[in-house]
DNA sequence: TATGAATGAGCCTTCATTCAT
DNA sequence: GATGAATGAAGGCTCATTCAT
């Protein structure tokens, strides 16, 4: 495995442990097994090396999630591909897609945060056309992709802070509740 | 007005608009227009600092929160009116908001991040118990109500991000759709 | 001794025997006796160090010579007392005197270059008015200034790099004659 | 043209532009067009590559000068072509003459050092020859070199600093007159 | 009660150098 | 001859915290 790679994956692993900020270039290049200064001929630094982190992440996130999608049939089974498939995503990695969809904004260079928050809102925007494709309201998509992905956020961090309590398959079921007939059945 | 108090409107005004690792304990000493060493006078240290004022704003709002409720009527005002209160929160201190629902946990000692837990949990319980009076299954109550408030961050930061685009009332509507209809109108 | 002066006092030391870049911050606060962080307390940074070391050491040395100057009263006098006085400091500190006349230029941040500069420039313009008094071209006296202190730089350095050739007396009277006979008697 | 050569332009290129530090073996590699490796197969390290360029520089402009003198009469000419000569190396290669004339003490090896310190001494002691042989003092000569070269450096970089104040003529008028009638015109 | 000078561990980054190919 | 990935020592700087007053 390639040095770079293995920085990647290492500072995955370190990002969604301990987030941005607590991890450290040490840290990360002793967990990755390579010499501090191999990060820096990887990465200008650690900023440029958390938007590649992100970049090449979405790129293989969203590539898996458009093919499964285009394999199914029915508009719940699409929306319930989608919500399972991130939230997969989100229980994996789950401080990094944290930092991905909240903190973005610590001590960052001014046009790494500009790129970072570039692919979110493409992210975003990628949800809400399914959303809209779903059945949402075009002027509400961009905004109840915001939403569902905080929400999806929210209850995997409760679902990781309270194991004996929440059960995994709540997490979608509330997310397509929220979706299609509102928390509240009626 | 008394120091204290006058560093805990400065550390909260900090927090709010830097967030909890940029606001340095020089800066909220400058904010407030005290001495550093006042902080350490009053507070431990930062993250107990932290904490006292999430304890003592929490107590304000479930406050403010319950009078409001009390004075209501019909289920469907009451779970407006916490919609709408909640919101105002959000958008006045936003970024403090966002640190309390998510980033907790970032080289705070381990007691204080209890503490402040502890406050988010019964917070999230105040919240889900309203979810459950206005017809949410309980086992689902604090499932939802995480859910809720954290897209609830997720549509303010995203108004706040995109001020030409959102409308304020778009957050408030999202929300009561997402609990009550689905986001997608049938 | 207050900490700011042992600082100063050492960064001059460090700065003279080892040059600006060779000179680290733990040097100069091995050197000063404090921690590291005490030089952070005291300034900004190396750079504004170093620019706080100028301005203050030379506003002293202007002073003296000034005062020197007064007393004299023939104009050769006055030309051996500043030539004297100016020699007596670049003996003293060396290299402290050899990188504000040269070395100015390294990884230093522009503003403060430029504040360097400036003194630079006006301490130029002090010699060089010293040297117009004393007959020379007004159009010629700032390069002539700037010739000057460079030709006393060299003859300094050259003086202290071969102690048992040079003669001290052999300055001054070089640096003399380039002003009044040409260094080539006839 | 070969990879040694190629390297020594982009080095001069760069020390005369950014001076010895500044200059990194990255950069030198970038300007050389060629990989950093090479350098490293070319020369033991920075400071020896460095001194290659100090020793093999030197030789053409010793043997140039050489050559001019010998084809002038007059003593004034002579000095005049030896002024004119080092003037026009100076501001083509002003850092890298400033570095080879005044900062030669940065970090370097030892034993490099001293090697440049002896070409400077060998250079010093011909500008000596031509000085003395134009009717200065023996016991001065040496001294005086030293003055005069450093009294170029101040005026090519005074000259530099100051475009439109400075005449490029000023300079040799102003070296001519110290070593022969002084700067002050009787 | 309040101050602010002083601390030092820890962080990100640079860069000359090495070495397997 | 030449390459470029990898190294690690060293540097400048931040900041929560301490303590004498």
């Amino acid at each position: 495995m390639m040095s770079r790679d293995k920085i990647l994956d290492a500072a995955a692993r370190m990002f969604s442990r301990s987030g941005y900020h607590r991890s450290s270039m040490d840290e990360i290049a002793l967990e990755a097994g390579v010499a501090k200064g191999t990060l820096y001929y990887h990465f200008p630094g650690k900023a440029q090396m958390f938007q590649a982190l992100i970049t090449e992440g979405l790129q293989m996130i969203t590539e898996t999630i458009k093919a499964e999608i285009d394999r199914d049939r029915s508009l719940r089974e699409q929306i319930e591909t989608v919500i399972r498939l991130n939230v997969d995503l989100f229980l994996e990695y789950s401080e990094l897609a944290h930092i991905f969809f909240n903190e973005i904004s610590n001590g960052i260079e001014e046009d790494v945060l500009l790129a970072v928050r570039k692919e979110r809102s493409a992210y975003n925007q990628f949800i809400a056309d399914i959303l809209i494709d779903a059945g949402i309201p075009p002027e509400d998509g961009p905004m109840a992709a915001a939403g569902i992905l905080s929400m999806m956020d929210g209850l995997c961090s409760y679902y990781l802070r309270h194991p004996s309590e929440a059960k995994r398959e709540q997490i979608d079921r509330l997310l397509y509740a929220a979706v299609t007939t509102g928390l509240r059945p009626m």
